[in-house]
DNA sequence: AGTATGATTGCCT
DNA sequence: GGCAATCATACTG
């Protein structure tokens, strides 16, 4: 899960469209949240593969959510990206999208990048980051088993993380003048 | 502000 | 048959 941490800032490219990730979660094969908890089946068995490889699932029968591979091969650790900053190919993000947000969300991401089955399995683009963030650590979203492992991070400097912190709600602040 | 619900598919018991 | 690593919408107060 150090490497959900690391990969803070990293930018995630897919056909030259995506941008710097700014929250992610970790799944390790322990875990009973993961996808790989029970053992390998045909939808997880990219998870199995070497570090960089991508697993991409279909999240409630709707959304295109897209994992990272990062422990050893056949380990199947992953990292679940939640959130990018939209910085390349953002006009066909909204092609895609339609409305905002473009990539707050992993259902979002999923959408934006044009996440699909022809991507699982492949090997993921990651540009080193720019410059340093900050990265916070809370607990995951959206899980019924495992809820308290503090496993998610991101930078609570983007505005473009799902939540700032693990239980603010979501939404735009209050006018701060009378 | 919070809470509820439908969409839809694959894996689980 | 039930449920899920979600999102958008509709409703309530």
């Amino acid at each position: 899960m150090l490497a959900a941490r690391a990969l803070i800032g990293w930018t995630l490219l897919v056909d030259g469209v995506g941008g710097p990730i700014v929250e992610a979660e970790a799944y390790r094969h322990d875990d009973p949240a993961s996808h790989s908890f029970r053992g390998p089946t045909a939808r997880n068995a990219a998870m199995y593969g070497p570090a960089g490889t991508l697993y991409v699932y279909r999240s409630y029968g709707i959304h295109w959510c897209m994992n990272i591979v990062c422990g050893p091969e056949g380990v199947a650790d992953a990292v679940l990206v939640r959130s990018l900053e939209p910085a390349v190919g953002v006009e066909r993000m909204r092609e895609r999208r339609g409305r905002e947000p473009l990539t707050t969300g992993p259902g979002n991401v999923g959408q934006a990048l044009a996440a699909g089955p022809q991507l699982n399995g492949h090997v993921a683009e990651l540009l080193p980051p720019e410059r340093r963030r900050r990265v916070v650590q809370t607990t995951r979203i959206g899980l019924t088993q495992a809820v308290e492992r503090p496993w998610r991070f991101l930078d609570p400097d983007s505005p473009f993380v799902s939540r700032p912190i693990s239980s603010a709600p979501r939404g735009r602040r209050r006018s701060p003048h009378p």
